[in-house]
DNA sequence: TAGATTGTTAATCGATTAACAATC
DNA sequence: TAGATTGTTAATCGATTAACAATC
């Protein structure tokens, strides 16, 4: 399916919007679009558009356009919807509270299967249908279950280490929300930062300057 | 201070992770450090660490360095940290009340100084030290406070209408979190995404091709 | 002074946009 | 068929890297 084995990121990062947008207008009943239509809706060029699906083969057919279910269907194979892999999440606090009840993780690759975290008045506890583990649960939990994927909603300080226990544990994607830089220290491993802080001064160096 | 006043995305969302590894040398005790130095620690290359501070002024030395000290001042400064704007959080649902809990807003430039939600469940509670008024109160609160930005943390179909009514009440920055695009349709507006169903995505793509 | 490292200019690389032939 | 719109190649633009003179 792939033209080329490896696409670019700013390409990947893509996908999800144009994802989000196909989304958009299957349910308001579109059934066909052109890229000059889609770059208008989503502010893009129709060129980008026409290059950036023609990493992944082509979608369209000449002098008709994009079927807006089937396009929105493969960008869905792409992105890899349709094989979820199995993900934990460390730390049961406000913020991984959020992530586990408000993240629709079946519709986005994953499937979440376990919650860990080792404050004594969270270990036993629920959070949606799972019962929180302490962390000396991992290794065995780990070997039973084998999920390829951890999020980190943890502090700082608590990130070095345990990144290091997971990786020995078979995790091979991360999902970032500590303020840990994991990226370059471990190649081989994935990662995917949501730096909540960093977004939040980028924001407010935009306000400065445009005021 | 700025030696051009545009100055590009990419350079600016690298500023706030140099503020938070410069942090951490200062903490460590690291007085001084080389661009070189720099650049092996955080995976970059010294050139572009040179090229980004120099577009907003020769904050080094030749033949010793930078102070981490003063250097952790100046991009402080330029991110705006030392003259915080108020801002208002709308949605105090679970990802509303964790960001609201979890993020260190006074480090960051701005300033929390309201809450708005229009469950019954919530109306007239705290969070943190803030009660949350429903969102009819949002037009005498803003007149007379005058918050200059707002913290998106709702469902995607109340987004538009919402962010309508913000921009009417002196809203110029947005920090959102829902899953509506702003971006394009208000020029002359900031707005910062974190979408975290799009980064779930990309990590999904990535460990589907990185097996 | 000699060595080190910056600030800055030039060269390279990659990503976006434009153009157009292929084709539905 | 004629009109429309893709897939794809070529041109442009911007960002990163390399090189080096300035200077502490």
């Amino acid at each position: 399916m792939a033209k080329s084995n490896t696409i670019s990121m700013p390409v990947i990062r893509r996908l999800p919007r144009y994802y989000r947008f196909l989304y958009d207008l299957k349910e308001n009943g579109v059934t066909r679009i052109s890229s000059r239509e889609l770059a208008h809706c989503m502010g893009l060029t129709a060129s980008q558009i026409r290059q950036d699906l023609n990493c992944f083969g082509g979608f369209g057919q000449q002098g008709y356009g994009y079927v807006v279910e089937q396009l929105y269907a493969e960008i869905g194979r792409i992105l890899g919807t349709d094989r979820p892999m199995d993900a934990i999440l460390l730390g049961a606090g406000n913020l991984g509270k959020a992530v586990a009840n408000h993240m629709n993780f079946e519709n986005r690759g994953f499937r979440l299967i376990g919650v860990f975290d080792d404050a004594n008045a969270l270990v036993g506890t629920q959070l949606g249908n799972h019962t929180i583990c302490p962390t000396s649960a991992l290794p065995a939990f780990c070997e039973e279950n084998n999920p390829r994927m951890a999020i980190l909603c943890i502090p700082k300080e608590a990130a070095p280490a345990l990144v290091e226990r997971l990786i020995q544990c078979g995790i091979t994607g991360f999902w970032n929300f500590s303020h840990y830089d994991i990226a370059h220290h471990h190649p081989g491993v994935v990662v995917e930062n949501v730096h909540m802080g960093d977004s939040l001064m980028t924001l407010s160096y935009q306000m400065t300057e445009n005021p």
